[in-house]
DNA sequence: TCTCGTTGTCTATCAGCGTTAGACAACGGA
DNA sequence: TCCGTTGTCTAACGCTGATAGACAACGAGA
């Protein structure tokens, strides 16, 4: 009367949640499909289901959550001024577009701006607010506003791509003035 | 020796739009299915195809270069100021947020920042930069990016819901001073 | 009016998706 | 060695976007 012994749960999120990021990196989220996740790993798709209960959803929560510990890592390893930061931000989603996808755009199980907000996320956010103007929570809200903005529009090729040094110029100038 | 007459594709093009469009709007574009879309329009799927050679995507863009007219007409309807054009752009954000979703969020056929950028889309941010300072492109970017982080956040529930009004003087304030 | 060629529309199907039910197999204690 | 537990596998369900091929509607010519 005594079970096969379980599996390291935590392990085989950590590899499954990887293999997913890198996936999506490398070829798009779309192709980040249950089966070819699966084959990628060599496990079959019910493995998946047993260790993310929320199935594909959990797994994109996954790897957002991971990158709000990645985005607040970036914010906090620079200079603690605003220019430097924002520089972080934008070449945070610039160098990882997927996973800043899985954060932003993406349908997202995650909470926010409620007691449920997971702590990397109020890390990252609170990185912005500190090197505002008297750390004032709406100017950090804009501040990310534009920030955010910028990342996206440039991604879908809606600003004009050589002039992405002088639209960071600016925006600093606006947030500081 | 003489086919059968062709149907105004045009028109059918338009109905399917708008069909798309006003489901979307009340269900999320998840339940936009091509077999729900049929069946609202008392049309078979292949019918669809023959209006939209590009599939659901097409159909997709369809909706959201409408939305580009829409969200232009809204701009230039109200003064020719930026604070004016700000909350109208955050208005229609708020109002038609499946369409916004169309416009900027889900995957996109069109074309941007190039020679093909469709008209209503260059209209739209014309209204925006007609009414930032000395009309510079770039600040025009910046307030675009501003607007559309604003939007893109606060619909996706990762700013404070009672601090909108608050947030849109502080964008203004830092878009004129 | 009847026939015929053209062409739009329909039914039926394909491959793939996320997800899960149920059969099977591996394992450790008795 | 056996047994009970439990993880894993095969196989399937219902759905998706998309399309092939049979069918039917239509208008010009006879």
């Amino acid at each position: 009367m005594s079970p096969r012994p379980a599996p390291d749960l935590d392990l085989r999120r950590e590899q499954i949640t990887r293999t997913a990021r890198d996936l999506a990196e490398s070829e798009g989220w779309e192709t980040v499909t249950m089966r070819r996740l699966a084959a990628e790993l060599g496990m079959t798709q019910p493995v998946l289901y047993s260790a993310f209960t929320g199935g594909r959803q959990a797994l994109v929560d996954a790897v957002a959550v991971d990158g709000f510990t990645a985005l607040a890592d970036a914010l906090e390893a620079v200079d603690r001024d605003l220019p430097a930061r924002m520089r972080a931000y934008l070449d945070f989603a610039m160098h990882r577009p997927r996973v800043y996808e899985a954060m932003f755009s993406l349908p997202s199980g995650l909470r926010f701006a409620d007691g449920e907000t997971p702590p990397p996320l109020r890390r990252a956010f609170a990185a912005i607010q500190d090197v505002v103007e008297r750390r004032d929570e709406t100017t950090a809200e804009v501040a990310w506003a534009t920030l955010h903005g910028l990342a996206t529009l440039e991604r879908g090729g809606r600003l004009r791509p050589s002039q992405g040094e002088a639209r960071l110029e600016r925006a600093h100038g606006l947030l500081t003035t």
